[in-house]
DNA sequence: CACAATGGTTCGGTGAACGAACCAAGGTGT
DNA sequence: ACACCTTGGTTCGTTCACCGAACCATTGTG
């Protein structure tokens, strides 16, 4: 009863969320398929995290509806609609860990692709005021980001430039 | 290196934070403190954590400045500034618990001290306008609330009635 | 056709989480 | 003042999650 993920005497929604993400690598899972990582090799190389555990987090996400699958034996993953309901999630620790740990400032900056204005955890657009789906963000690299160095792997160079979140990487 | 709190390959603002935030059951002890829990026995009875788990963390929280402890042998624990700041972390997946985990709705409301207007994820009240401290926040059962059963503990019988976030159990 | 890329799966080792037991200090009641 | 209870831990042996290395089958590319 008491599995690793599970908190079963919890009657709270904190509690069931984790459930589905609290797992050690789950939730930075989730932030690649935001930044439009989709293919296993893809979050394998980015992450560094070990092959099985990736196939275990994967199918579990799937499973949960959080992600879906392609078919074939390449498959891609992206977010469900369920999945995207994650984003403020992923935002609100982004801009915590920002202003603890980021002392040169944030890492990413978040704009509306229309008007350029600054989208805030939750989806409003600063400039035009509008609530701004997901994938009409445009992620950039902030004055806290780090280039990546020599030898990177594909993603990381991929998402050291202006993009928009949810975009396939290819 | 590869030490399991850690994601030491990532430069990111979500693994950083969930380097201090990501282990099973600390988010879980983030929000109980939230809700007033203050004692050691108290997380323990609420969370049914196991208690070498619970010191752990606790210290790893405060030796991250998220929490702060007293002083004594009966230390209370309560929120810095720092640990205030992970509300919209912990509220955002409350949200995101309820709408995928909850079939009955929102496990808890929260409202605005002054006006009742509903508070939402990031602070602002929906009847004011005005941005709302975590403090001046009422938390009370919502419609997918449970109700504690009999014998339920008494951390779990105080949270079932309104409350003020921050407010000690006692 | 040969080789590389891909998306896994398996395996043994290490460490985290677990429940049970123990312990020292402080608080409370008689 | 003393005995007992409560509190906040600490220790310990067991189980399992995560880890890195190795292996494998299928598909894609030159």
């Amino acid at each position: 009863m008491a599995l690793p993920r599970e908190y079963t005497q919890q009657s709270c929604s904190v509690a069931r969320a984790l459930e589905v993400v609290g797992e050690r690598w789950s939730l930075l899972i989730v932030r690649d398929a935001f930044f439009g990582v989709r293919r296993f090799s893809d979050f394998s190389a980015h992450l560094r995290i070990p092959r099985a555990v990736l196939a275990e987090r994967l199918d579990f996400l799937v499973g949960e509806g959080v992600l879906e699958r392609g078919t074939g034996t390449r498959p891609v993953y992206a977010l469900t609609a369920k999945g995207l309901g994650l984003w403020p999630v992923v935002r609100t620790l982004a801009e915590w860990g920002d202003t603890h740990y980021g002392p040169r400032g944030p890492r990413r900056l978040f704009t509306h692709a229309g008007c350029g204005g600054a989208v805030d955890p939750v989806g409003s657009c600063s400039a035009c005021g509008q609530g701004v789906p997901v994938g009409d963000t445009v992620m950039s690299p902030g004055p806290g980001f780090e280039a990546p160095g020599e030898g990177a792997n594909a993603v990381s160079v991929a998402l050291a430039s202006p993009h928009r979140l949810l975009q396939p990487l290819r």
